[in-house]
RNA sequence: CGCGGAGUGGAGCAGCUCGGUAGCUCGUCGGGCUCAUAACCCGAAGGUCGUUGGUUCAAAUCCAGCCUCCGCAA
């Protein structure tokens, strides 16, 4: 098939793969255009998605926006130019206008990583482990004008584990996706989908993660303080404070531990076990100081010695 | 030239302000204790202190450039 990938970042990357490997003619790229990021300079940073399609030879296109302005006109007239089957678009980051999303013969396919219509929106995968879901999965659907409200074609479900962080299970969905968008395609090529219109009330919205949900609120129940550790992984990451340095905690788990001590107090010294709001604990398995490098509480806990009684709190203010 | 932190035996850190033969916690290896141990005791190995050059009688420590890593901002 012809087709017309649309993604920006890693999570999109194991689909363009899939679809080169598989043998589909992908004619065009889009991502979004390269970002001013790093220290030194910001330089411009090609989105992985880009780096991907040049490898491959692929053509690249970046505008600022489909809908408006001249660069929008070139690339609608590249696409009807292209006249591809199908536009697959993937985390693109950009709102394709109605008038694109009618150039595909058989429309454009998106392959979102929630079960829809449940998780709509830019932190599906982030928001499914805040809120301690037990399974979550990847959607294969059909592009409306609306956010994340197509007809939906195909799902695959997969567990969520206890301690399984953000960044981990992005990286499985994102495999996961790639098989279900090759299943959908073959399924589109032999005309056996069946579009499933979403129950809207069922729906809920995953908006992307802000930094102001970083800080570690010990307050909370231990599991509660664990959902936040995990979901915020690795970025942006739950934090707080200890001794007027902050510690980014990129791994956790619960511990079966009951204490008086007060919510943030370190219980435990060698392990880093913290009381939490009702009186169980959470520990930190993997965590950062600002400057130093992200590594196992262990390790940390050799040249950083932090003692028993000692306390968390969630910013630096509240000493 | 966006702001800042950091590169020291296998790991994580101290030492640098006030230059003068490298230290801590842990790991590794050997030995001891013990019914036994991830516990305890004794001992050992292992480092051109990121790199290049400069100052000096002498540089991990002061100065300049370069490389790499990280936090913040975008």
């Amino acid at each position: 098939m012809n087709i017309v990938f649309m993604g920006s970042p890693d999570f999109a990357v194991p689909c363009l793969e899939a679809l080169i490997c598989h043998g589909e003619n992908v004619t065009a790229v889009f991502t979004q255009p390269d970002k001013a990021r790093g220290r030194r300079g910001n330089k411009l940073v090609p989105t992985p998605v880009k780096e991907v399609a040049l490898q491959h030879d692929i053509p690249v296109y970046q505008p600022v926006s489909l809908k408006n302005g001249d660069e929008a006109e070139e690339c609608v007239h590249k696409l009807e130019e292209l006249a591809p089957d199908v536009i697959i678009v993937v985390a693109y980051g950009k709102i394709l206008p109605k008038r694109v999303l009618n150039i595909p013969k058989h429309g454009c396919i998106n392959v979102h990583a929630s079960l829809l219509p449940r998780y709509r929106g830019a932190g599906p995968i982030q928001w499914c482990v805040l809120n301690g879901e037990k399974e979550t999965g990847v959607t294969t659907m059909l592009m409306g004008e609306a956010l994340d409200t197509g007809d939906m074609l195909m799902k695959k479900a997969t567990p969520i584990g206890e301690n399984e962080t953000a960044s981990e299970l992005h990286d499985r969905l994102a495999v996961i996706g790639a098989e279900l968008l090759i299943d959908t395609i073959e399924a589109v090529k032999n005309g056996t989908l069946h579009p499933e219109k979403q129950d809207d009330s069922l729906s809920n919205y995953a908006p992307m993660l802000t930094k102001d949900m970083c800080p570690i609120d010990f307050a909370k129940p231990a599991i509660e303080v664990h959902h936040q550790i995990c979901g915020l992984s690795a970025a942006p990451c739950a934090s707080a404070y200890i001794g007027g340095r902050r510690i980014k905690v990129y791994h956790s788990e619960l511990v079966n531990i009951n204490t008086n001590e007060a919510a943030g107090t370190v219980v435990n010294a060698d392990d880093l076990t913290v009381a939490c709001g009702d009186g169980k604990c959470v520990r930190f398995c993997e965590v950062q100081t600002d400057g130093g490098k992200r590594m196992k509480t262990a390790d940390f806990l050799r040249g950083n010695k932090i003692g028993r009684g000692e306390i968390f709190t969630p910013t630096d203010t509240v000493q």
